[in-house]
DNA sequence: GCTTGACCTGTTATGATATTACATTCATAG
DNA sequence: CTATGAATGTAATATCATAACAGGTCAAGC
C-alpha cells in the first residue's frame, strides 16, 4: 500500500523511534486515522464508531494502555461499560493491524506504521512508559534462523525491550 | 561457572533445542537441581523446601505452568495454598536465573542452562505446548542494535515465538 | 419495502492471573 | 540463647480476560 502522504514532508513520522522523537502529533494522529480508514475498508471490514474511538485514545499518546483504561473512557462518552466492549474493539484492531499488544504490560498501543507488513519489536520506557516500535527486520530474521536451526516454524512472534529512552536516560544521568 | 559435567557426553544436553529432542531427561532434571544448588549458594541465596519443589515440578516437563498449576501441586504437598506461596517460589528461581516467565502464556518454564549467562528467546510450540530456550545471542544482537539506533537503552528483553515444534509440524504434516 | 442473515453492541456472570498487607515461623549470627 | 532478618502462611482484594446470550443495525436480495 502506497503511504497516505509523503512521509519525507514530516519530521517525525520519518522516524522509526517516532514514539522518543519531538513530532508533529496531531498529524501524526490523523494520519493514522485515515489510514485505517483505507486499511479497514480494504479489508472488507467496518470501523464502527467504538472500535474508531479505541484507535483514537490509543492515538492520543504513545504509550500503552489497559483494556480497563480504555473502557473508562468510552464509558463517559455513553459507549457500553462492560470488559467485551473494550476488548472487542482493541481485539479487531489488533487483527487489522492498526494496533498491538504489549505482552509485558497487558496492554495495547497504536501502531505508528499501519498498512505497512511488519513484525513489530518494541521498546518500552520504563520511566516515562513511552513504546516505540523499532524496526524490526533484522531482529526477526535472527530469530527465523535461530528457529530453523532446531527446525521450529515460527508463526507468531514476541520481541519487546524494558529499558530508558534517550530522554529519560538523559535526565536519569 | 564451568558446567558441573561434560555436555559432549550427554546427548540431549548438548543439543540448543533440549525440549524438542528426545534426551535423558531425569538426568537433565537431575542435573538443573544441582547446578540450581549451585548457583543459589553462590549467591548467598537458599534454596529452600518450597522453592526447591517449585523448581522439580517445573523441572518434570519441557513446557511451562501457571502460578496456579504449581500452587495446586504445592497444596496436595502439605505446602501453603495461596497464591503468593507459588508468585514468590517463581520469583526467587526467575530472580536466580533457574526459571523464566513466558509472557506470551503466563506461565513459568525451568531453565534449561542454569549458570549460563543467557538472554533467552523462546520457542513455545502451539500444538504440545513445548517451550525451548533457543540459541538467542543473535537475535539479542540485532535488537541491541536497533535499540542503540534510536538512543534506547535495553534492560530486560523479551523474545518469544508462537509455532509448531518439529515432531509436531511433522504429525500435522 | 420487506425479509433475512450476518455482524455488531450491550449485559450478566464468571474465570484467570496477580498483589498488598500483615501475622507467624525459621535460621543463623552474635 | 536471643535478637534479627528472611521466609512462609493467610486473608483479602486488585487486575486482567472470556463465555454466553439478548437485542439492535444494516445492507443484499427478493
Amino acid at each position: 500500500m502506497a503511504p497516505l502522504h509523503e512521509h519525507s514532508d514530516c519530521p517525525g513520522c520519518a522516524a522509526p523511534d517516532l514514539a522518543f522523537a519531538t513530532h508533529d502529533h496531531a498529524h501524526c494522529a490523523a494520519d493514522a486515522l485515515s489510514r485505517a480508514e483505507v486499511v479497514t475498508s480494504a479489508a472488507g471490514a467496518r470501523l464502527t464508531p467504538v472500535r474508531r474511538r479505541v484507535l483514537e485514545i490509543l492515538l492520543e499518546e504513545h504509550w500503552a494502555l489497559g483494556a480497563y483504561d480504555v473502557l473508562a473512557r468510552l464509558a463517559t462518552e455513553g459507549f457500553g461499560n462492560q470488559p467485551p466492549v473494550a476488548y472487542r474493539a482493541l481485539e479487531f484492531l489488533v487483527e487489522q493491524g492498526l494496533a498491538h499488544r504489549i505482552q509485558r504490560l497487558n496492554a495495547f498501543t497504536a501502531c505508528t506504521h499501519p498498512g505497512e507488513a511488519h513484525a513489530p519489536a518494541f521498546l518500552i520506557c520504563r520511566s516515562c512508559s513511552a513504546v516505540a516500535e523499532a524496526v524490526a527486520g533484522p531482529v526477526r530474521a535472527a530469530l527465523d534462523e535461530a528457529a530453523a536451526q532446531v527446525g521450529f516454524s515460527i508463526e507468531r512472534s514476541t520481541i519487546e525491550a524494558l529499558g530508558l529512552c534517550p530522554a529519560c536516560r538523559e535526565a536519569t544521568a
